[in-house]
Parts: C-alpha cells; structure tokens; sequence
DNA sequence: CACAAAAAGATTTGATCATATTCTGGCAGT
DNA sequence: ACTGCCAGAATATGATCAAATCTTTTTGTG
C-alpha cells in the first residue's frame, strides 16, 4: 500500500533524523577538524581548487566553506584573492588571552549552576583519555581530547553566543597550538582540569571558573613563550 | 615616463584603495548595514532570490554573504533550509551583556594608551552629530552615529581580534535596538560618550572604560526592559 | 450535508554544478 | 630591470535538481 511506504518515509526522515547534511555543512566541518587539529600550520594557503579535490566537493559548497571559516576568523583574507591560515602575532596572542579569559570563566560559572552528575562523568571520562594521550605522548590526542573537555563545558553552560564566542576563540589559536605541542611534547602542559571537576562536583562554580583561568591562561602563555612572541 | 604611471597606480591601487571591490563584498556590507541600522526587522525570514533581486546581484555572491553572516550570528540558520534574522531571547540578552561589558572596556583601556588628539576630534565630532540626532528624534541616524562612535573608539583600539569580537555583537543585537528605538524614541537613552570622551581626552583610561561600561550596561539595559524579556 | 483532516499537486526556494569571465603572478623577451 | 603576455586560480552567472511550503482536492465522519 503507498500509506507504509508513506509511514516508512516518515520513519526514516522523521522529526529529526539524520536528514540530508548540506555539501557545505560537510566542507565546513571538515576543514574546521583540519584547522583545529592539525593538518593545517600557520601561514599556510588554502586554495579552493586545492579544497575541491582533497575532500571531493563541489567549488560551490568549497566557497562557503572559506567563507565561513574566514568570518569566524579561522582563515584569512590575503587581501589579493589568497586565503591563509593566519600567522600569530604577539598582539594576536594578547587578545586571545584577554578573550579567554575573559568568556571561559563566565561559561564555567554558569555550567557551574546547572551542571549534572552525568555531566561530570562524562568530563572525567573526557579528561582521563587526555591524561592517557598526555602520557602516551600523542599529540593529536590530547588536541582532540582537550577540546571536548572544554567544550563540553560549554555545552553544559547553554550559552550559545558565549560558546560560538569561545569556539572562535579556539579557531584562532588552534594551529598555534597545533605546533607548540609538536615542539614541546605534551608534557608541561597546564592541566587544572582535576582542580575544575573538583569544585564543580562540590557546586563551586567561583572556584571552577578560576581554575579553568589558571588553565586557559598557563596554556596560552605556554604558546606565546613557545612561539617568542 | 613609465615610472610615473607607476606612481600614479602606487597611489591609485596603493596599500588599500579601491582596487576593485567582489561582489560578494559589497552584498556583505548591504546586507550588514540593512541589519544593523534597520530594514531587517527580528524573526524577519531573508531569502536568497529575495536578495538577488533585492540587491541586484548574482546568487553566489548573495550565498556568500549570507554564509559569512550567519558565521557571525547576524542570521541565523532555520534548520530546514531557511534563514532568518534571529529573535532576541531573555538568556540571549543577558549573554550579550556580559559579552559587551568584558570586550568592550578592554578595547576602550587599549584605546587610551594610543589615543591622538586627532582621534579625540574626530569622536568628539561624531559625538555632536549624535546628539544632534538625539534632538531630531532621527532614529536612523542615531543608530549609525551611535554605532560610528564606538566603532571608531574599537579601530583606535588597533585590535583586530577584539574588534571582530566586538562588532559581531552589534550585529547581534542591532535589529532589537532598531526595535527599541522605534518603540520609545530617542531621548532616554544612554549617553555616556562625553565622560569617555573627557577621560580620554586626560588619559585616564581606566575612567573612559568604566564609563563605556556604563553606556553599553544602560543601553543593554534598555533593550532587556523594552522587550520585556 | 458540512466540516476537518489528510493527500496530491503546484509553486517557490535552496543546493549544486558546469561554464564563462576576470584577475593575479610569473616568465620571457627586450 | 622593465613591459607585455600567458597560465592558472578565483569570481560570478545561469541552468538544473531537490526539497519544503502552500494550495487545492479528496475523503471520512458526525
């Protein structure tokens, strides 16, 4: 009957499912992964054409993809029609600190008011495969595994313009930090991520933003000495 | 001469003149300009065809700048394939206030440092034209003048990355000021721009930024009561 | 018989691609 | 060195395909 065929469609495409993800949606997350965790260094340009056949795209969704990124600060404008991964400078680095520290703590705070026990849990499953990754010395581990720790907890502030605020933030330093890891190892690394998921266990979110400081700030100065900047 | 011709290009294409500017640029500065002085109101739907005709352009330049938009949270994206001009919420104001009041006394403070009695001119002379819209009850131009003063306060500032930051909050929350002004006129507003101005114009950073952030907490303000949010 | 809910069709709008056009940067010839 | 051409890359257009909404028609029930 074309009613079950109906119902099944329903099924399948229902209230939310897995839809159909846009080609620039895919693009962008992708060349995100790539900036963020690697691939890509500092100064490095990126050429659409390039983009086109390394993740079998179409120019189209490549083009909104670049711009995207470029709007989030992720990528640079070369002023001729190059795009770069931005090159960091030491008053670039002093912004990113002031910015962080000025929005982390603002999201811990409020994560802090509402966080969950399962919440918790899964931040020190998240910080204990970073430990792994730390003393396993793997770099692209411990990029990733960082990046949700934090990022969970911007989850669980449900602060969405905050968290895209922070989630710029961390487009920006990424390959910096992409490459200070690759030259210092991944121990010496701040990690106040203990110190956090205490206070925030025992509901003191004053006491959890200010170790998440003292992270966010340890971290970001380890770039910019890292970097002689 | 040939070397003057060169010249004479040196000065017409020179460090950052005209040149020619892409199309998806200039939809990008229409398109932001009708958000944040005006013609966009909240929840408004934006069509792509709607703007090819609109604005007189191509698709893909149109595509473009809504993309680079949407990255900035001026648009916002409808989950089907629809975009919208985002509506404000009571957490989304009260984010936007934290957000301004941490960025924007830095980049007064950074300002403070570097200020030319040039730049104090100038702000002064925006400042007049502001307050001469006051008086008309020129919502418009109160809108551009007043987002000219503090735009002009960011680029003597020279930081890029807290610009960005920054702006992409105006975007945010300019059609709800448009909204507000609309609904309760021009006067009672806040204008603390002549303490900035006088504490600048001695140096005394620290007295210009905490008066900005008395102006963006008062205007903030106002839009949080005005929307009853 | 009237009304409301559902289905089918029509229409609008978004996504993608192939292609034409314009621009940049390098290279050769003076 | 300088000027002018050339290859390659980016920009922009319009056509085509797919998806979502709107409209109309059908159908079932009180």
């Amino acid at each position: 009957m074309a009613s079950s065929e109906k119902e099944a469609l329903k099924v399948a495409y229902g209230t939310e499912n897995p839809k159909r993800i846009p080609a620039h949606q895919q693009v962008y997350f992708k060349l995100r992964e790539q900036i963020l965790f690697g691939e890509l260094a500092p100064g490095q340009p990126v050429t659409i054409q390039g983009l086109v056949e390394n993740l079998d795209a179409g120019m189209t969704p490549v083009r909104e993809a670049i711009r995207r990124l470029t709007a989030e600060g992720a990528l640079e404008f070369q002023g001729n029609r190059r795009v770069t991964v931005p090159t960091p400078t030491p008053g670039g680095i002093e912004e990113l600190i002031y910015a962080r520290q000025a929005i982390e703590p603002e999201l811990v705070r409020r994560a802090a008011k509402i966080i969950t026990a399962d919440d918790i849990e899964s931040l020190t499953k998240i910080d204990n495969d970073l430990d792994a990754a730390i003393t396993r010395g793997d770099v692209g581990a411990y990029l990733r595994h960082n990046y949700a720790f934090h990022a969970k907890l911007y989850a669980v502030a449900q602060s969405p313009i905050l968290t895209e605020i922070a989630d710029g933030l961390w487009l920006r330093f990424g390959p910096s930090l992409r490459v200070v890891c690759g030259r210092i190892g991944t121990q010496n690394l701040p990690d106040e991520h203990k110190e956090t998921l205490q206070a925030l266990s025992v509901g003191d979110g004053a006491r959890a933003a200010e170790a998440i400081r003292q992270d966010v700030m340890q971290g970001m100065q380890q770039v910019k000495d890292s970097l002689n900047l």
